[in-house]
RNA sequence: GGGUCUGUAGUUCAGCUUGGAAGAACGUCCGCCUGCGGAGCGGAAGGUCUAGGGUUCAAAUCCCUAUAGAUCCGCCA
């Protein structure tokens, strides 16, 4: 109506130049009209006051819409701010409503409500958790994972055929150390007690302790005093490495103060080296005392684990071997070593996938990091980066690539960055790609492995679900390709940035092996989700035809998913579990249970699902506002799912959803569907909860939660 | 030191692209014990939109400055 009335007032008023945006009129003046708009833009010099008179009588007298209308003041410094408030006429308002609404009630009844094919023909590819295959899928991780997967199929609603990738992280010191241990467990043939990612992860934590501890003693061996265990930290040593940071913190801060801050530039630039060594003495000494406390933790919660590898590490260089593993894996030297890399890794990814598929996740394709070193195509690129202009190689045989100000900014205006938010208004750091053994670093591979994206599953667009705090390496990343001529791949690699999600009450950490895991969460819920069931059976007369664990795991998926979408992904979350799993809090099972009514009203009526809306009368819908409200929200659907996919946030179609059932929910309080005198009244509603019930399924279908008839 | 993100009701957030009359849920208080299913509904209280300045008839919204918090700036991956 709004839309059509905006049309029709540009129409008749011609001097109104520009378009008129109608609002709806709040409740203080809602006498005056539905509709209204400010009249002060389209009045120039003279009186508002008086041109809304105008203009209004203007509308009356040409228009069989508008009945009357009515002018509010609100004052200000200045001139008033002036809305003029046009009434309509109710029967012209009756018979647009009855037409509007069986148009939109065809539109929903289509078999491709929600659906569009704007992007027909093109392919999208997601990749998204990408979680390190050496500890379980946490609740940390899992806000990548349920934002990566509700994205892609947003974007399978606008028409792209879709790809979702895990990029599988196998190669570096923290998988070199933990295959290390896996070995030593298998030839002592200790076994997997639990879950397989769940086992790793602690031998993960175990060995990096182990790792980290001898790491740290030959460091400081020179140094200061340590006791000659290779493998743990005594309280002595823990109070030496406490002196002599102590000491090397005060000395440094004593140095600072003493420095002359007349040569500003001199100044500034030692100070903050100096600041700098504190920080890294500073978190020396705290790796000597959590490491301490780690190592003890870990013995006592895993003393079979522990002890076993604590042992077998005494006879062995494990800096050595790690090194001589990764180094055979990285290069592809030896296929028994090859072997237990993979052994590890695909046994985690085995558990991992079993763990998303709770949560109605699962992957297209698993890309390994070490295939992406072993094809070839590395040299190939440095060779080629090499010669550029911004490249800096040094004597040790390291390689740079520098991006200056000017560069920077030139690029990202070529590439039309600042789209994204993204347009850094100064120079970004070096980007080193090459060690000065000449082995490629992280930021090289990726750089393949993007170019491998595009070229092995054809896509048009790549999104890489990564947390925000890889801004800087993502645009690292996407530089230097758009630099080697490859325009297609830089102009369509999108960064899907989220922040961080916190655990109320809880701080979690891999090293210590602590976390909350997604299967725990999971488990948990689905266990809160039972306990809900039976008190909702208990009180309800009505008999549930339908499998309780169904039921109970549509409730689980809703209440997981829907607390970690319902934010927009640039806000931090701070996941409180007692109020997520408190189902009256919780807008995904309320989104459930306004489905659920809908069955049980379609339940008791002979009328289907598939009514045609041409045989309903509309005008016989009472309770005209909420209806209004309603109708327009199941009408803007697909418009919602593409601003969800355009501005990279499925928080827009969540929101559509729960309003929707909100509204549905109001609905049903205040007005009796089923069992009226008037049948064509009655057929109406009907309609109604038929479009509002396919609104809802398509919706949340579209989030990745399921419907149940029942709960 | 330099980027980026965030600051709106007691709490969690929407609204900012494209300026126009301050929104939702939860929590609190008061009503509706179930007529199509109470995981629900109605009502009330609760806000100098972090601060200051600018542009404008009009700023939560655009611009500048400040401030608080998060985060990034390694031969880690």
């Amino acid at each position: 109506m709004r839309k059509f009335l905006q049309e029709e007032v540009n129409r008749i008023c011609d001097e109104l130049q520009g378009t008129v945006v109608l609002e709806e009129v709040i409740s203080d003046y809602r006498e005056q009209g539905e509709f209204g708009f400010v009249i002060n833009k389209y009045s120039k010099k003279e009186e508002p006051v008086i041109f809304a008179k105008k203009v209004g009588e203007k509308l009356v007298e040409n228009s069989r819409y508008i009945e009357s209308y009515g002018i509010a003041t609100i004052e200000t410094k200045n001139r008033p701010i002036v809305f003029l408030n046009l009434k309509l006429n109710e029967k012209e308002k009756q018979l647009f409503y009855t037409k509007k609404f069986e148009e939109i009630a065809k539109f929903v009844m289509r078999n491709d409500y929600g659906f569009s094919e704007i992007n027909k023909g093109k392919i999208a590819v997601v990749e998204h958790t990408s979680a390190n295959p050496i500890a379980p899928i946490h609740v940390g991780n899992l806000r990548n994972t349920i934002q990566g997967d509700t994205y892609a199929r947003i974007l399978e609603a606008t028409g792209y055929q879709v790809y979702r990738l895990f990029y599988i992280n196998d190669i570096g010191l923290q998988i070199g150390f933990t295959v290390v241990g896996y070995k030593i467990l298998k030839e002592k043939r200790v076994f997997p007690d639990v879950k397989f990612d769940h086992w790793i992860g602690r031998v993960y934590a175990i060995m990096n302790c182990l790792f980290t501890i001898i790491t740290l003693k030959r460091k400081y061996a020179t140094n200061f005093e340590l006791s000659k265990f290779n493998y743990k930290f005594t309280k002595k040593d823990i109070d030496n490495a406490k002196n002599y940071f102590s000491s090397n913190i005060k000395r440094l801060e004593k140095e600072i103060s003493l420095l002359d801050d007349k040569n500003l530039k001199v100044y500034k630039k030692a100070k903050r080296e100096l600041s700098r060594e504190i920080k890294n003495f500073n978190g020396y000494k705290n790796d000597f005392i959590s490491y301490f406390e780690i190592s003890k933790d870990l013995e006592s919660r895993f003393p079979r684990l522990f002890n076993t590898l604590y042992n077998a590490v005494q006879d062995l260089d494990l800096l050595g071997v790690t090194s001589e593993y990764l180094k055979n894996y990285e290069n592809d030297l030896n296929q028994e070593i090859k072997n237990i890399f993979r052994e590890v890794t695909d046994w985690t990814i085995e558990a991992f996938k079993a763990t998303v598929n709770n949560f109605n996740v699962r992957f297209d394709g698993f890309d390994y990091e070490s295939d992406v070193t072993w094809e070839g195509r590395l040299e190939e690129i440095l060779a080629r980066i090499k010669k550029l202009d911004n490249a800096e190689i040094q004597s040790d045989g390291t390689v740079k690539l520098k991006y200056p100000k000017e560069i920077v900014n030139k690029m990202c205006k070529e590439l039309d960055l600042d789209k994204n938010n993204f347009l850094p208004k100064s120079g970004i750091p070096d980007l080193q790609l090459i060690r000065n053994d000449g082995t490629a670093l992280y930021a090289m591979k990726d750089m393949a492995y993007s170019i491998k994206k595009f070229e092995k599953y054809k896509a048009d667009v790549v999104y890489n679900v990564i947390s925000s705090e890889q801004s800087l390496p993502q645009l690292q990343l996407i530089l230097p390709i758009y630099q080697l001529g490859y325009l297609k791949v830089a102009k369509n690699l999108n960064h899907y940035k989220y922040e961080l999600v916190e655990l109320l009450g809880k701080t979690m950490s891999g090293r210590r092996a602590q976390y909350i895991t997604a299967d725990d969460y999971f488990f948990e819920t689905v266990v809160r989700s039972k306990i809900a069931k039976q008190e909702s059976d208990k009180t309800s007369k009505v008999v549930k035809e339908e499998k309780d664990e169904d039921i109970i795991n549509a409730v689980a998926l809703a209440s997981t998913r829907f607390p970690l979408i319902e934010s927009s992904p640039n806000k931090k979350i701070t996941l409180d579990l007692e109020r997520e799993l408190d189902f009256r809090r919780n807008s995904g099972p309320l989104i459930l249970y306004a489905y659920a009514r809908t069955s049980g009203v379609l339940r008791k009526t002979n009328k289907k699902e598939d009514l045609d809306p041409s045989r309903v009368k509309f005008e016989y819908l009472s309770n005209i506002e909420i209806v209004v409200k309603i109708m327009n929200t199941l009408e803007v659907l697909t418009e919602q799912v593409l601003e969800s996919q355009i501005s990279l946030d499925p928080s827009k179609l969540s929101t559509w959803c729960r309003t929707l059932a909100l509204d549905f929910m109001k609905f049903y309080e205040t007005e009796k569907i089923l069992g009226l005198s008037d049948e064509e009244e009655e057929l109406a509603k009907i309609m109604l909860v038929i479009l509002i019930r396919k609104g809802l399924k398509t919706g949340l279908n579209i989030l990745g939660l399921n419907t149940v008839e029942w709960l």
